[in-house]
DNA sequence: TGTACATCAGTGAACGCGCGTTCACTGATGTAC
DNA sequence: TGTACATCAGTGAACGCGCGTTCACTGATGTAC
């Protein structure tokens, strides 16, 4: 039956955000339509009114999860310094692992090597992800040429990526804790040299 | 036709290799039992005469390419300085995108988060190669504690880990060599600083 | 050492299953007059 | 504004397919005497 097309809005959008939530805990390969479509409430054949395949729908739920992540970010930092703000972001970066609620995952690290297997169209959305990432880091940082910023916030993305990655793979919670306090040490004390190479 | 005990140790070994290769550059899910057995040049059948499960040939096949990964290392690094067999590795794992031989990948880095929805025998092996990584980057450290030169190892796996799976997400062969660079040079900095916090 | 038999590596068809996707159908919503 | 019709969101069965795994069978190898 139809449905109103406010309705037909809010139904896309929940299908996009229990998808994005589902691919991120589980994996892509894992998860397949019938378990999003009936999470959303809904039967398997409706899928196909919204959504062309399943890679156009991971996408869009990738393209949500960095939406998500980064408004999260930018309302944890509101009116913080540029270095306490940096500080934070990479606190709550490197928190994924433990965090309760788990809301807020970022594709790169959750997903990993999946992405590079996927479509050119999943590809471009996990790159732009990644370039905001870094713009992000970038804009945080002083004392350095444009140009320096975003080639030091790259390698820091690097290692928060792979941080949260390894410490995902680890089974022994305190080693995986380890990961990430090894990975915030490191970070902060190449923040904390402002840059330079001594 | 049963073969002679020399003949099966053979082609279970070519078997795990086979798969190790295909896992690294296709992933997990993409790989099947008959892909693997037919590169192999037997069929699907005979892959039960060796393995007990899917499961278990992954679990062989990431032990091997870790082996193969720390072999070449050792290899290339006999005879060096301390400092110099560190810029070897360095090199080394971050050249694992743009190499053309592909043989010598590490799995942290090439499967990433498919590890983490493993069963545990695979992800023991993930957790030991990851923890041999991190031994084989701290015996290069000088200068510092034992618990320090680890802990630095821990933050430079993260970084290289983490950049290589990120530029093999990228499409853009330019920008996936930047982020390896970045990489590198945020390794570079902060080893050559030697573990200091300023 | 030679013979008789048990073992088992490898074959290829078949199994059950869940996947992504399609389809005819229903009935409320949207549109045209 | 009211009526008649077209649209299309959602249903649930079905499709074809490839997956991991099993099985009866073959025949060379290994073992026991």
């Amino acid at each position: 039956m139809r449905r109103s097309r406010s309705e037909t809005a809010e139904t896309r959008e929940r299908i996009v955000s229990i998808a994005s939530n589902k691919f991120l805990k589980e994996g892509l390969a894992a998860v397949g339509m019938r378990d999003v479509m009936s999470a959303a409430g809904l039967t398997q054949g409706g899928f196909y009114r919204h959504f062309e395949s399943k890679e156009q729908l991971i996408a869009e739920a990738n393209g949500k999860a960095f939406d998500r992540l980064f408004a999260m970010f930018e309302s944890k930092v509101v009116g913080k310094s540029p270095a306490e703000a940096l500080e934070k972001i990479v606190s709550l970066y490197l928190g994924q692992p433990q965090s309760k609620e788990n809301t807020y995952l970022c594709p790169l690290s959750m997903l990993g090597a999946e992405l590079s297997h996927c479509d050119p169209q999943v590809r471009a959305v996990a790159t732009a992800g990644y370039q905001r990432l870094v713009q992000l880091i970038a804009e945080h940082l002083m004392h350095l040429t444009r140009a320096k910023r975003v080639a030091l916030a790259s390698g820091v993305v690097s290692t928060m990526a792979g941080a949260v990655m390894l410490a995902n793979i680890t089974e022994d919670k305190a080693a995986a804790r380890s990961i990430l306090d090894n990975a915030r040490a490191l970070v902060r004390a190449r923040l904390s040299q402002g840059g330079r190479v001594s």
